[in-house]
DNA sequence: AAAAAAACTTGAACTACTTCAAGAAATCAG
DNA sequence: CTGATTTCTTGAAGTAGTTCAAGTTTTTTT
């Protein structure tokens, strides 16, 4: 279905029936299987990719060698490592399909072309950037103010359903604490 | 100097004179004196700030009655709370000048008509505020992968001057950990 | 220049979390 | 349906940081 993101781009703008054929002509549904990356340390990022369906998740490997998500993406979000698609530069992170995951990729050159014959996207793309840094802010109060357990439980009433989706560990590293001590806050013994 | 901007904007795009009439037509500088609030919880935050010069920051009052500073903003930033913005729904944080700081603050119906008269600036902001989430993913990285020391060392091998400009507590509430512990980091007594 | 306020330092006691190691349960591939 | 892999659980020991309280230094105000 690559009329969802058209639906998403409507959700923000308007677009004439020729604009929409105009972006249908530069977009392809691609499918990610479960656990195949589409982004690894060291390259260059050089894609933007919307989640038609699936999930996505961002995670870097720290130190230790342990891996540490430190963003999902679900249905109907951009994932891309924003630093190196705009600095051309090596990404610090991996982005991995959780799920089999439909996306359509679009790759910069022709994202960019498409931002100037239909510059009516450059608001999509202004307004989906702002809000997405929006609830980043959020992620860092949350992050700041709440104990691990108090994260746990305000995830879980916020998204039962990814919780259920998604191993454990994932969501114990995207909320910052081992997966063993999310194990033990969900029975209750801590 | 309302040109800041305008410089700022010219880096990401090209302006004619007239559009640039139009936005000068529009902003104007305040200033904004050393712990002055221009946004405190519980208010809809319903402007933009340009920083000119100085620096403001983002913080929170968290459950123990402590600040914690979640951004900074100086020179050439743009600093908002984008959610409460967006939604038109009340803040989380503080928005406070830690120095006495020159800003152009742009209301949203302002900006909004300015988007609307001169739709390249939805370029400008598209392409700042994906940079801004670039570097929101990278804090996240450092917040998830260092230890306090490290987190300490790298900010202050990055902003050397910034960490002599800045109260001490508010730099070790932003890279999240306590006044005190900073202050043993820095004697070496850790 | 003095007084007041804000920012920084120090050590001792504490705690929220991690790490490790091993086993149990669930899921996946053939 | 079976074995292999992945994920989840549990307890014990350890630690990176916090909290508290008091004193010192620096900055601001008058």
């Amino acid at each position: 279905m690559r009329t969802a993101l058209l639906q998403h781009i409507q959700k923000f703008i308007s677009l004439e029936p020729s604009e929409i054929d105009i972006i249908e002509s530069c977009i392809s549904l691609s499918k990610i299987k479960k656990k195949e990356h589409i982004l690894k340390e060291g390259q260059v990022c050089n894609t933007m990719y919307f989640i038609v369906n699936g999930c996505i998740r961002q995670y870097i490997i720290n130190s230790k060698g342990a891996e540490q998500t430190l963003q999902f993406g679900i249905e109907n979000w951009w994932i891309t490592d924003q630093l190196s698609y705009h600095n051309h530069i090596p990404s610090h992170f991996y982005i991995q399909a959780v799920e089999n995951t439909e996306v359509i990729a679009i790759e910069k050159p022709i994202l960019e072309s498409l931002l100037v014959e239909i510059p009516k996207l450059e608001r999509y793309f202004r307004i989906v950037s702002q809000k997405s840094f929006g609830a980043m802010q959020m992620r860092i109060k949350f992050l700041f103010t709440m104990s691990a357990e108090e994260r746990y439980h305000h995830f879980n009433n916020q998204f039962p359903e990814f919780v259920q989706r998604v191993p454990q560990y994932m969501i114990a590293s995207y909320l910052d604490f081992s997966a063993e001590f999310m194990s033990k806050i969900r029975a209750g013994k801590v």
